[in-house]
RNA sequence: CGGGGCGUAGCGCAGCUUGGUAGCGCACCAGCUUUGGGAGCUGGGGGCCCCGGGUUCAAGUCCCGGCGCCCCGACCA
């Protein structure tokens, strides 16, 4: 180690925010190169490597192949798919010296289905599981959280082709299993949550989320029958949206009842419709605006917001989505409701300018030439209130159908605190936060089709394969591990994901009986197949303990006083702070059944 | 891209208001002492003060322009 690149801080770096971030630069993980691209040191590379050998081993248990393919990929095959203009500025582009369009691969389905159309043209070749380990660029919009959002990281992506539907879901859910078992051996709490299929497209996916309270990621979850999904995938009970409303004068113990007639959170009686007024709102430009000037309550409001949708043809349209004043509007589900490619908020400017409609006094009542969308919810609310499309005022007394027409009313909003769970419809969602570290989905024939990656069947017919790509990031799941297992010290790494599983430290350098019973001992550990640091840096006891422990191997044997004195070395669990005495000759032996017995415990009984 | 903040030694920062020899802590090098929880003393090395222009006898400091980075938001496998 004295002569080692282990470079640790004792101070925390002003860059970093989250705690796995810090961590990941005081104990010499990582080193910023440029913003969201990092050096991996020795040490973060061990980490790295025992993730990946993990998911090798689990790929391959599946009977998954291991090839590697090119970082820089010639824009073509993206062109076909019409991903190339998808991806938009996410993507990393570069030219050739002859002025060719390339791309820094952000993931591989143009590839590998272009490789297997190539290869591969009889379903007696079929099904296939082909994965690779590499670098992947995407030129995030704001990088953070060091490794956990980067714009360069290392991943496992599986691609799976099948001869039949049927074949697919077998394939997808072998590797749903075999995610299982690798979240499982990193020893990450985690939730495989239901999502909406992204950039990628296909239908059908799970998202693996490792719990943390920094994670960007929102999941709504019940516990009563283990339903789990993306905030901007869950579903708000159809037909009954509103009906177990919070209320809000709803106290927050009645909820804990759990059951709304408890929690006194019926469905708002019906109302005589009044007539549609238009009042002076000067300077009301919020829904807090709106409530405390008119004092009316949040659930009698409405908002309308303005959406640019892009078209699978790249051209976009403007689109007014209008939800409840207290919910949010999920861009998602509208975009999966236009079929479009992506959907995102308009600019104030831009909604003037194409709508004639200043933002903060929006509303759906005489919106001329944009077609609206309405949430489900706002069907059933009666005499609300909304902007009037015009500078300082608003209506109040609005009601639908009479004074606004959607083209449809659709689940359109976030689910949010209270809501019933869309599945069992009986417990109230929870919500967690987490990072998600890997992600399963079915592609269908989206890419075969598009690239013309066929096989010919029994029958002799050509037909698309059915695909599906599995992804796991590798150096964020090592960022998630840290993120779920540290305390004040440093980090408690799992034996599974520990860079080295034991640190032999001579306490005193200079005393040549603890060197040498150090260096014996190292040795035989090495020799057991222990992963082993030897910290022979001439530095205080002191500054090796906190670096030790900062470093987070999970055991440390300490050769110092208690060597001259007793004639034993001590063993010391970095997570439990137990200790144990031995004699040097029994060390080595002892550890490796320690460390042993904790990688069975993490990988299961297999 | 919008809002905020920051660019001074490897790291963390002060100095800028009110212009006048570039500093502190940690780290680093040498020596002595010390050696079970981030040692002590002595001596030492290290700077494009983000870049460019301007004002001035004189700019880290004031003015103009640019660049970079961080945070919040929007966005995102």
């Amino acid at each position: 180690m004295s002569q080692a690149l282990f470079p640790t801080m004792r101070e925390t770096p002003a860059e970093a925010e989250i705690t796995s971030h810090q961590l990941m630069l005081r104990a010499g993980l990582i080193r910023r190169v440029a913003p969201g691209i990092y050096n991996l040191l020795p040490f973060g590379f061990r980490a790295v490597k025992k993730v990946e050998q993990i998911v090798r081993e689990e790929m391959d248990r599946k009977g998954a192949q291991e090839l590697l393919m090119p970082v820089i990929l010639p824009a073509e095959p993206w062109i076909e798919t019409g991903r190339w203009t998808a991806y938009g500025d996410d993507m990393f582009r570069l030219k050739d010296r002859h002025g060719k369009d390339f791309c820094l691969a952000p993931t591989h389905e143009e590839c590998i289905t272009t490789l297997v159309r190539n290869e591969v043209t009889s379903y007696r070749q079929l099904p296939l599981l082909l994965y690779h380990i590499t670098n992947k660029y995407r030129d995030e919009v704001r990088p953070r959280f060091g490794v956990m959002r980067a714009r360069e990281f290392i991943m496992k992506d599986l691609y799976s082709f099948d001869a039949t539907v049927e074949g697919l879901l077998e394939s997808y859910n072998k590797m749903y299993d075999a995610y299982c078992k690798v979240f499982d051996r990193c020893g990450l709490v985690y939730r495989a949550v239901e999502a909406d299929p992204g950039a990628i497209g296909g239908s059908g996916s799970h998202e693996f989320m490792a719990l943390a309270d920094y994670g960007e990621a929102l999941i709504a979850y019940c516990d009563a029958c283990g339903f789990a999904a993306n905030v901007e995938k869950a579903e708000v009970v159809p037909g009954q949206a509103g009906l177990y409303d919070v209320h809000p004068n709803v106290h927050p113990k009645m909820l804990e009842q759990k059951t709304p007639e408890a929690a006194g959170t019926v469905a708002p009686k019906p109302q005589r419709r009044k007539a549609l007024k238009k009042v002076a709102t000067p300077n009301v430009h919020t829904i807090q605006d709106v409530v405390d000037y008119l004092g009316v309550p949040v659930t009698d409001t409405v908002k309308t917001l303005f959406c640019w949708a892009l078209r699978p043809d790249g051209t976009k349209e403007l689109v007014a989505g209008v939800v409840r004043g207290d919910r949010e509007l999920n861009l998602v589900k509208l975009k999966n409701l236009l079929g479009a490619v992506e959907t995102y908020l308009a600019e104030a400017g831009e909604v003037l300018q194409h709508a004639s409609v200043p933002v903060g006094s929006a509303g759906p009542v005489g919106l001329r030439g944009i077609r609206v969308f309405a949430d489900v919810e706002v069907e059933a609310m009666t005499n609300f209130v909304c902007g009037a499309n015009e500078e300082g005022y608003h209506y109040i007394n609005v009601n639908a159908p009479r004074d606004f027409q959607p083209e449809k009313y659709a689940d359109l909003r976030v689910v949010a605190q209270g809501d019933v769970c869309p599945r069992c419809r009986k417990e109230r969602l929870e919500f967690a936060r987490g990072i998600e570290v890997g992600q399963v989905f079915k592609l269908w024939t989206k890419y075969s089709e598009a690239l013309g990656c066929t096989f010919t069947d029994e029958k002799g017919e050509k037909r698309p394969m059915q695909m599906g790509c599995y992804g796991i990031g590798i150096t964020r799941t090592v960022a998630a591990v840290i993120e779920q297992n540290h305390d004040d010290k440093g980090i408690l790494w799992p034996m599974s994901v520990a860079p080295y599983h034991a640190v032999v430290m001579p306490v005193n350098s200079k005393d040549s009986r603890q060197m040498e019973v150090a260096r014996q001992v190292y040795a035989e550990m090495t020799d057991l197949g222990v992963d082993t640091l030897l910290d022979d840096r001439d530095e205080r006891a002191g500054v090796k303990f906190m670096d030790a422990d900062l470093m987070g191997f999970p055991y440390r044997i300490t050769v110092g006083q208690t060597l001259a004195e007793k004639g034993v070395v001590e063993i010391r669990s970095r997570r439990t702070g137990h200790v144990d005495f031995v004699s040097p000759e029994a060390a080595a032996g002892t550890v490796r059944t320690l460390v042993e017995k904790a990688l069975a415990d993490v990988n299961g009984s297999k």
